[in-house]
DNA sequence: TGAATGCTTCGATTACGATCGAACTATGAA
DNA sequence: TTCATAGTTCGATCGTAATCGAAGCATTCA
């Protein structure tokens, strides 16, 4: 008689204001901390890590733990689905929210996160090395090819000794301000510190900026680009 | 701050146990009463009423009313969209339901519904004459159509006396066993009463059920052939 | 190490809504 | 008319879940 399908569960998940309000503001595809989403939702952050656990526990966001953060975004494009239709249904009333970032431009442009490189020149130098397939990624995890360990050892750095230490070499990084993934492990704090040592670039420690010089960025964008100079 | 788009109220409404029940069982396209979908929904039949006008009001069902009967259907398909994408997201544990109808199989064949003739011949002569293009359906409005005007007269019917009373001429009524449209109104009386007239089927007062004749049936079978002898 | 930040857990409060009994209306049947 | 059935409205009860203050971890930064 009461053979009942879970869809009431899901669809009380979505039903509470609160809940909603993180959905949608999740809506844009971006990911956003549990502080940010406390805000969007308008509770306290106590009430939202409340929330978040039961919408990841009903499977409609996946968090992505970053040091002291933890980002949150929507499970999959079929919960993203079923929330336009939502939204059709009730009257095609999509509200889009404001998107949070850095204040700073600078800070969005290169800075450090923790100890590598994140910003905009973070996300750059990760997406140029998947693309020259010096990085692989499988899921969450990445790692480093033959290529790639041939790229890191000619940028002077020693790969060797990174793999001696027992924290991981690579790990992407959901950047802050791109809200894309950026080189974070053992090997992304090599890169940063590689790059201070050529003196591309100086990091100003009070606001966590990454100051290039003029001629340390064209450096960069030569190692960045997707065709380097040998093969174009 | 706080502009809210009302997909938490939709979803809200979906959520609820008892209503959710509802809605899966209105799933199959078939409408479904109040008190059947109190059954379905396993409460009572106040509370199911509170139910289905929360749903109503939020436009994801659609009432129609029946002399003492009230059926429910999905409102739209874009309705039945959003609660298959839950389905999905609930892991796709799809349920389905029983589905009611008279318990006589002669009740299901043929029965006097208040004054007209319903069940699975009724619901053929209705289609059968939207078919042909007797009647005309503008939404819930049924008309005669000229060609129907001379199909009803060729049948026996004095047609302007019956335009000549106050009561609708041409009204769909949603059938029980059926759940799909048969004719009803003034005509549909007519029909019915040229019927018996003919003795192609008498009805039995006691259990409404209609009982054609052997003969009546074969005759009934060619008024309601897609394409009459005439034509073919 | 200690200070600051991001997030979680615990506990108590509070408010909303689901539920049903009882009474009422409407339609159909006898 | 009277009875039966379908559905609604009202009122009271009761549970559950949302909320936040306070305290507790975890992580980063100096």
């Amino acid at each position: 008689m009461k053979n009942g399908p879970d869809i009431a569960q899901i669809a009380a998940l979505i039903g509470d204001p609160a809940r909603a309000n993180m959905l949608t503001a999740l809506m844009n595809g971006i990911a956003l901390t549990a502080t940010e989403l406390a805000s969007e939702a308008g509770v306290t952050v106590q009430t939202a890590s409340s929330h978040l656990s039961k919408l990841q526990e009903g499977g409609l966001v996946a968090p992505r733990k970053q040091g002291r953060h933890k980002y949150f975004s929507l499970a999959s494009d079929d919960v993203a689905k079923v929330l336009e239709g939502l939204m059709g249904l009730a009257s095609g009333a999509g509200h889009l929210r404001t998107r949070p970032g850095p204040k700073d431009a600078a800070l969005r442009k290169a800075r450090v996160c923790y100890n590598h490189l994140a910003g905009e020149m973070g996300t750059r130098l990760f997406e140029s090395m998947i693309t020259r397939q010096f990085l692989r990624s499988n899921g969450e995890d990445i790692e480093l090819t033959v290529a790639g360990a041939g790229f890191v050892r000619d940028f002077g750095i020693d790969l060797d000794a990174l793999k001696a230490q027992r924290s991981a070499l690579c790990r992407q990084c959901l950047d802050w301000s791109e809200r894309r993934s950026h080189l974070a492990g053992s090997l992304g704090r090599a890169m940063l510190g590689r790059i201070e040592e050529l003196g591309w670039a100086r990091r100003d420690r009070k606001t966590r900026i990454v100051v290039f010089s003029p001629k340390g960025k064209l450096h960069f964008d030569e190692l960045t680009a997707s065709w380097p100079k040998r093969l174009g």
